[in-house]
DNA sequence: CTGAAAGCGCTAACAC
DNA sequence: GTGTTAGCGCTTTCAG
């Protein structure tokens, strides 16, 4: 069933039923009622393949994402998937599962395809993937990640500053023996700033900055629970944790868990994003708030042109009280 | 930069040049080495959508979700991902909301992208459904659902048996008051299994069936601390409680720390799927274990045929202990 | 082995 | 208003 025979049925050319099918001018009322009826019982569903072919755009868009399985993950693509779906653009899932031959195969193929944009997340862009997205010739939106040396448009939250606000927090709430869980040092992205970040505010309050104070983890729930086990060696005497991620901070809430220390009463613990999984955790995780869902539908928004052109955007974090901290007077 | 560029620059037809891109036969070494080298330097990349136009399969599914922000899917996602990825196959993802009309709009979408399969997950298969997915002419396979109206394959485990194995193990560990968090008793699919699941253990195991230690949610979290809250007005001696899904068995932890009760010494739990939050959060929730991944790696191999050809396959549960149930003496 | 040509289903000039 | 037709880029007979 395709255009042409409903032409022939409606007894009139393709191209007449071009037009109505894609409600443009040129037709009577009378037509395009005929047209109309014939394709309402003849089952006929237009093909995007062809009509992609032709010319037109493929209204489809892929999403990279370093991993599926998280809340994070999870609440971002909702935010694309609801935005693009209104937008009926759908959406190809890519987990690059932060491999770089993966994440070119899925490049290559999105090319194929050729998806009207690609929203890549998370990740630190390397040169093989600038030349990937250059050669990919749609727009590129960088979400919750950017480049100092390729200037594509990102959308993300400060880092730094949010993690500055979190220790500040903890130091407001009495606390002066804070760890941090982090990324790594040389993750550019999501360890560096929130690092210095975290330092940058001890040392604004004039506290000591200790490196036996800070562990590294991969931003997932295990490593969170193996830095948390490795600080208790390190630095028994702290009464607070800033984690940078909510499943670190949980990871290191079930280390204290399984130290027998009490949350919030023997130590104070801080997430990072404020996804779902800090409200489910007893007592409630107190955490800098990332608008998540927020960031995936300005990715998309950005993409169909809806949104004004800039450089970057910069969302506004918060801090998200809950349980997990106690004020130490 | 087409086909039909590389043909004239490499001095053969399209046809050729068509037939080593497909690594067919017909062709001497030495064209197919002349092709191959004219489009290494040229940044050519397959047009998909007129290869898959001229007859072909598109090489994409579509994968229909109630919702996008559980562990479950999120595992389910990543099993199909992953198994899909591997097929060189690429995934559309569609979050339903568990939505009629919404439902039906991306059928209609899948349709006319000419998808090669459908996975449809966790809902109930209604008649409107069945109708567009015979419009689709592609292959459906069910995930963690069935129809009893309609042959269509599916994939998923046996809840009435993983939900009497559940409540079994509760009372062999010596409880006798034990509550369940079920979903509807009208939901055919998670819903009324596992609440009988849950009576049959009761009632063969010579123990009181009462209704008013039931309580019902929808599997998400805010829905399992509701229906906890319920339960210890209506049944402060119970020692135990079953809920249908992880999510909710947090939300029964969630609502026990508030009720200052302690898991497992005042309240055991048991949650269902084990998911990745299940082992997340303190204490450590025994569930019981639906293998996930596996349904979706399954249903992919399913679609592309790799799987014999069957009506319904059921896999296996088991129960993973963790350190929520405590052993009455 | 290789090429010419007829589609695949639709859009978009360009005529009438 | 409406029809004709030339593509869009690729696959696939059918010849040779």
């Amino acid at each position: 069933m395709t255009i042409k025979d409903i032409a022939r049925q409606a007894g009139v050319s393709v191209a007449t039923v071009s037009r109505v099918l894609n409600n443009q001018t040129g037709f009577s009322e009378a037509t395009k009622d005929r047209v109309l009826r014939v394709i309402e019982n003849s089952g006929y569903t237009r093909n995007d393949l062809a009509r992609s072919l032709s010319g037109k755009r493929t209204q489809s868009i892929g999403l990279l994402l370093p991993s599926l399985t998280s809340y994070f993950v999870s609440e971002l693509l909702s935010g694309v998937e609801t935005r693009a779906h209104a937008a009926d653009l759908s959406v190809i899932i890519c987990d690059t599962d932060q491999d770089g031959a993966r994440t070119l195969k899925y490049l290559r193929m999105l090319r194929e395809k050729r998806v009207d944009g690609v929203i890549f997340v998370s990740e630190w862009l390397t040169d093989e993937y600038k030349k990937a997205f250059d050669l990919l010739q749609t727009r590129v939106v960088l979400v919750s990640t950017y480049s100092p040396l390729y200037s594509f448009p990102y959308i993300k939250i400060d880092d730094y500053r949010a993690s500055y606000d979190a220790v500040a927090y903890l130091i407001q709430r009495g606390h002066r023996q804070i760890a941090m869980i982090g990324g790594s040092e040389d993750d550019p992205i999501a360890g560096k700033p929130r690092l210095d970040g975290y330092r940058a505010a001890l040392k604004h309050h004039n506290l000591p900055i200790r490196e036996e104070y800070v562990a590294h983890g991969d931003f997932d729930f295990r490593s969170g629970m193996r830095a948390m086990d490795t600080l208790w060696d390190r630095a028994p005497q702290l009464t607070a944790v800033f984690a940078a991620s909510d499943e670190m901070a949980v990871g290191a809430l079930n280390s204290a868990h399984r130290h027998g220390k009490r949350v919030p009463d023997d130590l104070s613990i801080v997430g990072f994003d404020d996804t779902q999984l800090a409200e489910m955790v007893p007592p409630g995780l107190t955490a800098v708030r990332q608008p998540v869902r927020e960031l995936g539908r300005r990715a998309v928004e950005y993409l169909i042109g809806s949104s004004e052109d800039v450089a970057g955007i910069i969302l506004p974090h918060s801090i998200t009280e809950r349980a997990s901290v106690r004020t130490l007077t």
